[in-house]
DNA sequence: CGAGCAAGCAAGTAACCACTTGCTTTTATC
DNA sequence: GATAAAAGCAAGTGGTTACTTGCTTGCTCG
């Protein structure tokens, strides 16, 4: 593997366990098995290096999409909102480590920021395709509805093991529980289109 | 004002800019207008200080309740998510900061997390009152439910500032359009029990 | 007034951090 | 096998951090 890879690769990880702060020089560049001055070699600065790492991940983290004409809402939904969920939690501490830093650091967080922008916005493009379709409830908002079920997919994936207590079912169980709740809420019936 | 009660004040509050790494023993002094060292001869470390001040924070943040006995679900629904919202709104960035610290500071993570989870089992009791009274779906999983809602709000509360796009309507619709979708996913009418 | 305590202040310690410099060793290429 | 680029290594620099020590000042209470 290239040294300038194993180098984001490594930060990544860093990152994730320790922070901007915690996520040191020396600690990075042994664990991407490299001389601490080879990274300077590579980036010019600590912060170059972060967000370089942070940015490639979100262009790898490209995601699966939900269809532009829908033909099977329920499964097309079902199969996104598991996927997303997935990818969140896999990601949860990086995450976690990025919104904390939203002040200090917003171009960091702006990197992770920008992947959960766009889903959410072609998710409500999606709503209101059915909408216009007739096949979910015509008053609500799209916009609404798209940040309520992302909000609530995003906030199991994240807090989930900072508080076991509140999600008393697994992981993949959630998804399952919680997107009934949604077909209901914008009015889509849970049999298939036949 | 007391030395101690201003140092816990000026804690949460640089905390909530800096994080527990930024937040430097220096910084907190400064902020309450206290010589440092006095800082280390009422507090023995500086972990010590940021837990004493976060667990004195997460008791005064004691929100208002829900009813045992529902008599205007929908207003009494609204009303306490719309305060939730506001208090999550508040305390935003050292809600983003504790959260971060999860991995590397867990005992600071449980002070923020024990009000949220309070409040979670709390409304999911009051939904299951809501099922056993015949006023909403019996079927759904009331934790699930309550999980919906309060990751809605969270989300919602927690990342307006750092995705604006992602939030086009203010603060106060947006409590007003989640709700709504949310009476509806559980099957309780908006019309107002007369 | 006078004892005792709380706070201020100056200075210092030991550790850690990002980043640099000068030099040697490896590795790839022709 | 010569040449050049890339990586390793030892050491150091200047800055910051949590925390300590020793001493002085001010305030309170009897």
């Amino acid at each position: 593997m290239d040294v300038r890879e194993s180098l984001l690769k490594a930060t990544v990880k860093v990152f994730a366990e320790a922070g901007a702060r915690g996520a040191t020089t020396r600690r990075i560049a042994q664990e991407a098995g490299v001389n601490e001055v080879t990274l300077f070699r590579h980036f010019k600065s600590k912060d170059d290096l972060l967000e370089c790492a942070l940015r490639t991940l979100a262009e790898l983290a490209a995601d699966r999409k939900l269809p532009d004409i829908p033909a099977d809402p329920v499964a097309e939904l079902t199969e996104w909102a598991r996927d997303h969920h997935r990818m969140l939690h896999k990601y949860r501490a990086l995450i976690r480590k990025t919104m904390g830093e939203f002040e200090e650091n917003p171009s960091l967080c702006a990197c992770t920021c920008s992947a959960t922008i766009k889903m959410t916005s072609d998710l409500a493009d999606y709503l209101k395709t059915l909408q216009l379709r007739g096949l979910a409830h015509p008053g609500f908002n799209t916009h609404a509805a798209a940040a309520m079920l992302m909000g609530a997919l995003f906030a199991d994936a994240i807090s989930r093991d900072a508080m076991p207590d509140r999600f008393p079912y697994s992981m993949k169980e959630s998804v399952d529980l919680a997107m009934p709740l949604f077909f209901q809420a914008i009015g889509l019936t849970t049999r298939k289109k036949s």
